[in-house]
DNA sequence: CGGCAAGTTGAGCCAGGTCAACTCCGGTGG
DNA sequence: CCACCGGAGTTGACCTGGCTCAACTTGCCG
């Protein structure tokens, strides 16, 4: 594959474009090399990454789209254990024997499988690349870490809030407004943060009842106000017991 | 520092006397640097790590113990979101502005505290040790994972089910019996898996009645039926349903 | 062996799960 | 462009697992 293929495959992709993510870090000769390694692949929503194409692209880099670790119990409860977007890079080598989880796409979703060989030397040799990819990682199982404790003892509406949080602070920082894009359907949140996907429309619902957000659609919500979402989040029972029904509206005020 | 006391000061810590551990994994020199720049610490329980000690020493690896991330919500109710025991290194450069989880010893604990400069540059140049923390990392964020998918959907039972396999999984092969340490108190098991003490206290007895395990001590069980103990992990509603109360008791046997 | 923290047991209650009916929305074809 | 259709989301009514609070027992450390 040629210098030019290789700029042709990577150009479009995140990972290459933006400067703070994995590819942009390489040099030239590395990146032809995990060009000449790596497949991209394009999913739809349900589609999921098992099996054989895991293990022989046990690296898997996402472009764009979200992507989701499911668990299955044995009734059919389903649970998302975490949710991965553009940026993060997945390291799945002999993971099979432990997790029993299943890397499902929550939409129209691009990634890029890397041979875990070029990978490994990259890691091995380019220092900066190594840092981008650790920090990854560790962000990653601080979300996760951060995930548990919001789903450990939350209640319904505090979840909701911290997940709202949490796609602010993940999403692009496009610096105008206050509305925060939701990037996932309302059932796959519901299974994120271990609740039905009734008791999150009711939260929704409440949380607009109170004036902390506008959902303007299944897609996007816009906050109101920060502050008191952030100590909704945070657990104050203060705010929590101000009931949101329509019927006692009350305005709401700092303490 | 000689060499004489570096040995002796290392000697003794598992990180380096078991073979699969970081600081075996270093070179007689990176093992002399790294040991002038780090803290070894003894914690008792309650003890945190924070603040000033741990931006100058944000690299902690543990030795012996359990240590744990506590949440800490505004009316007082605390979560344990992670634990870490013998063999964990933990990576908290620039953690404090996104994390608002404290570093919370739950009992004695040996840790060492690492200088991050020393320890940045062993990860570039000893790739075999860069290996070894790399997976440790990624151990804990799969671990993560999946204790979010542990506390999302499951119920009291399934819990306490999940968390005795993964102290099994995590527990040192000793090879002999089915005997499983409970490394920490009710109280602090009830906050890990976000639940009362009450709970699983009544979980614990359950699991009893069906045969499924023994309570040795408050530190101890034997898994009695470990099939069983799996499938109710799992999910298994077949098992569940299954009344566990004493007086309907029942022989429990496989479909 | 005394004192206190940790854990257990019991009784009652409520947040959120469940089930069923309804509405909304996006895509498709006439 | 609109009528239709099916899946996604919402609403309402009811029910239950586990939280709460309080009293009791156990285990641990000096």
């Amino acid at each position: 594959m040629s210098s030019h293929d290789v700029k042709k495959k990577c150009k479009s992709c995140a990972l290459y474009s933006d400067s703070k993510l994995f590819c942009a870090s390489l040099s030239g000769n590395e990146l032809c090399d995990l060009s000449d390694h790596s497949r991209t692949l394009s999913m739809k929503r349900g589609d999921t990454l098992e099996g054989d194409a895991l293990s022989h692209w046990p690296i898997v880099a996402i472009d764009d789209g979200v992507v989701s670790i499911q668990h299955l119990l044995q009734d059919g409860r389903k649970t998302i254990a975490a949710l991965f977007m553009r940026g993060d890079i997945l390291d799945l080598r002999n993971i099979s024997n432990r997790n029993r989880g299943a890397l499902v796409a929550l939409g129209k979703v691009n990634i890029c499988r890397m041979a875990p060989k070029v990978f490994a030397q990259i890691m091995a040799e380019n220092p900066n690349s190594q840092k981008i990819v650790w920090e990854n990682l560790r962000d990653q199982a601080f979300r996760a870490i951060d995930h548990s404790a919001d789903i450990a003892k939350k209640q319904a509406l505090e979840k909701l809030a911290s997940f709202v949080l949490e796609c602010r602070n993940r999403q692009e920082i496009t610096g105008n407004t206050e509305v925060i894009d939701i990037p996932v359907r309302r059932v796959d949140l519901a299974e994120y943060l271990g609740m039905q996907p009734e008791t999150v429309s009711r939260g929704f619902k409440d949380l607009e009842n109170r004036g902390v957000l506008d959902v303007i659609s299944l897609k996007a919500v816009k906050i109101k106000n920060l502050q008191f979402l952030r100590r909704i989040a945070d657990g104050d029972k203060d705010v929590i017991d101000e009931k949101g029904d329509p019927g006692s509206f009350k305005v709401l005020q700092f303490g």
